[in-house]
DNA sequence: CACAATTGAATTGTGTACAACTTAAAATAA
DNA sequence: TTATTTTAAGTTGTACACAATTCAATTGTG
């Protein structure tokens, strides 16, 4: 059994290269990568946001957000502007050309899903379900000793 | 559907994320991660490979598995030789110390297979299928125009 | 044989991931 | 209020992942 649970492993590693090949390709003709796009996604549906909680909806931590926050700065995509009330706090928030780039987009979703091969939305739930979970008891592994200062 | 499909992606995303940290961490008295964790798996299983054999099984280009290999080699984990018959072929074998770590290592899937939460060998199966044609489905998107030089 | 095309591995360059650390600012405690 | 702690973002360093290129060796073809 353990080693059919590696194979799951390294099956969800393969497929997730995968899916980030696909969308990086199809994304190409705007530079973005994966996870860029993903950031445009959050701003697209929730709007500006602090560096913080862009990282917490993404599980990303601020050695991978300054730098790629920058690059999307850099094209022209988002600015980024401290805090009035706290100026530890950075908001991002998109551009004209940011906004602009929700319809530009748009295919991109539809050329991810017949990627997915998942024919109705009943299995796919059930798919995610188990995604969570798996991601979820990971994140419990290995159980580890709290600190306790 | 098409942004369940997203969603799908993004799950993806996370579980392969969370299990790569799981398994570095589980890893970490080694100075071992997942990827080198993976081609030490192929050796374990298949005894010495050229390096091209190890990509195809990893689906991973030298660019990645050159400067890993480097790395192993130092910890002394592999060693590598140029092959006799033909000299661009690198072939990759275990060291004494490389084989011995099958049985440290031991302990590794069982501990894994806690946190995929997957309870019998029947839907494992089904959900690795699912990844796979995930895989698969993604490899072939977006579908391209076959250069015809 | 000669020469063009292909192959195997390495190298270079870019962009994540992520741990560990730094710095400044804000919140809390003494 | 001062001192301590916590927090937000950025920086540094290591290691994938992958496109593109290089180089040498081999294979194929005329």
């Amino acid at each position: 059994m353990a080693i059919v649970d590696e194979m799951v492993c390294f099956a969800l590693y393969s497929a997730s290269r995968a899916t980030t090949r696909a969308y990086t390709e199809l994304l190409s003709p705007w530079q973005l990568t994966y996870t860029q796009y993903l950031v445009l996604v959050v701003l697209w549906n929730e709007g500006s946001k602090p560096v913080r909680e862009i990282g917490e909806m993404l599980q990303l931590d601020s050695g991978t957000l300054s730098p790629l926050l920058r690059r999307l700065e850099n094209k022209e995509f988002i600015r980024r502007e401290r805090s009035q009330n706290d100026t530890r706090v950075v908001n991002v928030e998109l551009t004209e050309q940011g906004s602009a780039l929700r319809k530009e987009l748009a295919h991109v979703p539809e050329q991810i899903a017949c990627g997915t091969g998942l024919l109705d939305i009943q299995s796919a739930r059930e798919y995610l379900d188990t995604l969570h979970q798996i991601t979820e008891q990971m994140q419990k592994l290995p159980i580890k000793i709290q600190p306790t200062n």
